[in-house]
DNA sequence: AAAGGCCCCAACCGCAATTCC
DNA sequence: TGGAATTGCGGTTGGGGCCTT
C-alpha cells in the first residue's frame, strides 16, 4: 500500500504541536473550512502531514471537544458499548459526544481495562463460589439509545441570507456544507459555479467572524478558491 | 536530592475503506 | 473500470510527569 503522495516529503514536522501551530489550524478551518487534508497545510502555513493536522483538530481543536475527566455516565456508556462493539473506538466515541475515538481509546486502556477485567475476575470466582451461572455484562447491556448523536443538528455558521441583493442569483440557495452542532464540518455537494462559492463565503464569513469581511477580490486571490480550479 | 520505574496520553504508523479522476 | 488520492480507524510508541526507593 502506497503512502499519500502529498505525505512524501521528508521535511514534515512531527511531535507535539505548538500553540501557534494550534492557532494557524484553528484559524485557518475557521476561515476556510475543511476542504482538503492533505493540501490544507500548505496553504496553512504548516509544516505537518495532512493526517496529523486532522488528528489534532479532530482531537483537541475541534468545536465542542471536551477535555478533562470522564463522568460516571460516560464511564458505564464506554464500558456497555466496549462490551457490545469491542474495539470499534470510532463507534463508541458516536456515543460520546465531544470525546474523540483516540481520547476513549487511551482511557479505556489506562483505566477501565483494569476495573472490568477486575470485575470479570470477580465475577468469575463468585461463580466459582456459589457453582452457579454468570450472568456477563453483554447480556445487561441494551443497545444505547444515540438518535441524536450521529445526525447533523443544523448550520453553525450558515444560514438563509435575507439580503437578496448580494447575489446576482434570483433564489437565495441553501449552503450545503459547514459545521454542524458536533464541530464536524460537511460538505453535501459540489460546491458549483463561481457565483455559488462567492455567495458561499460571503455567507459563511459573517456569522463565523463578525470582524472578518471579504471581498469577491479576497475570494479570487485566495489559494482555496484557486484550488477548487478557478 | 537523585535515580529508576511506572503511568498516562498525545501523536505516529500501517492498513483498509472510500472517493475521485 | 481501474488506479491514484484521500480519509478514517485501530494498534503502538515515546516522552514527560509522577511516584517510589
Amino acid at each position: 500500500m502506497r503512502s499519500p503522495s502529498c505525505e512524501k516529503k521528508a521535511c514534515l514536522k512531527k511531535g507535539p504541536w505548538s500553540h501557534e501551530e494550534d492557532e494557524l489550524l484553528k484559524s485557518y478551518i475557521s476561515k476556510y473550512g475543511i476542504w482538503n487534508w492533505c493540501h490544507m497545510p500548505k496553504f496553512a502555513g504548516l509544516s505537518r502531514s495532512g493526517k496529523s493536522c486532522r488528528l489534532r483538530w479532530m482531537n483537541y481543536l475541534k468545536p465542542n471537544v471536551k477535555r478533562g475527566n470522564f463522568s460516571q455516565e460516560e464511564e458505564e456508556i464506554i464500558i456497555q458499548s466496549h462490551s457490545l462493539l469491542g474495539n470499534k473506538w470510532a463507534a463508541i466515541a458516536s456515543k460520546l459526544p465531544g470525546r474523540s475515538d483516540n481520547e476513549i481509546k487511551n482511557y479505556w486502556h489506562t483505566h477501565l481495562k483494569k476495573r472490568t477485567t477486575h470485575n470479570l475476575a470477580c465475577q468469575t470466582n463468585d461463580k466459582n463460589e456459589i457453582n452457579g451461572s454468570v450472568t456477563s455484562e453483554i447480556s445487561e447491556v441494551q443497545e444505547i439509545e444515540d438518535d441524536n448523536v450521529n445526525g447533523h443538528f443544523g448550520l453553525l455558521f450558515v444560514q438563509n441570507s435575507e439580503d437578496t441583493s448580494s447575489s446576482s442569483s434570483s433564489t437565495s440557495s441553501p449552503i450545503d456544507s459547514g459545521f454542524d452542532f458536533n464541530g464536524d464540518y460537511y460538505n453535501l455537494g459540489s460546491p458549483g459555479t463561481v457565483e455559488d462559492i462567492q455567495s458561499f463565503w460571503q455567507q459563511l464569513f459573517p456569522l463565523e467572524n463578525s470582524e472578518l469581511e471579504i471581498s469577491h477580490q479576497d475570494i479570487s486571490s485566495d489559494p482555496v478558491f484557486q484550488y477548487l480550479k478557478f
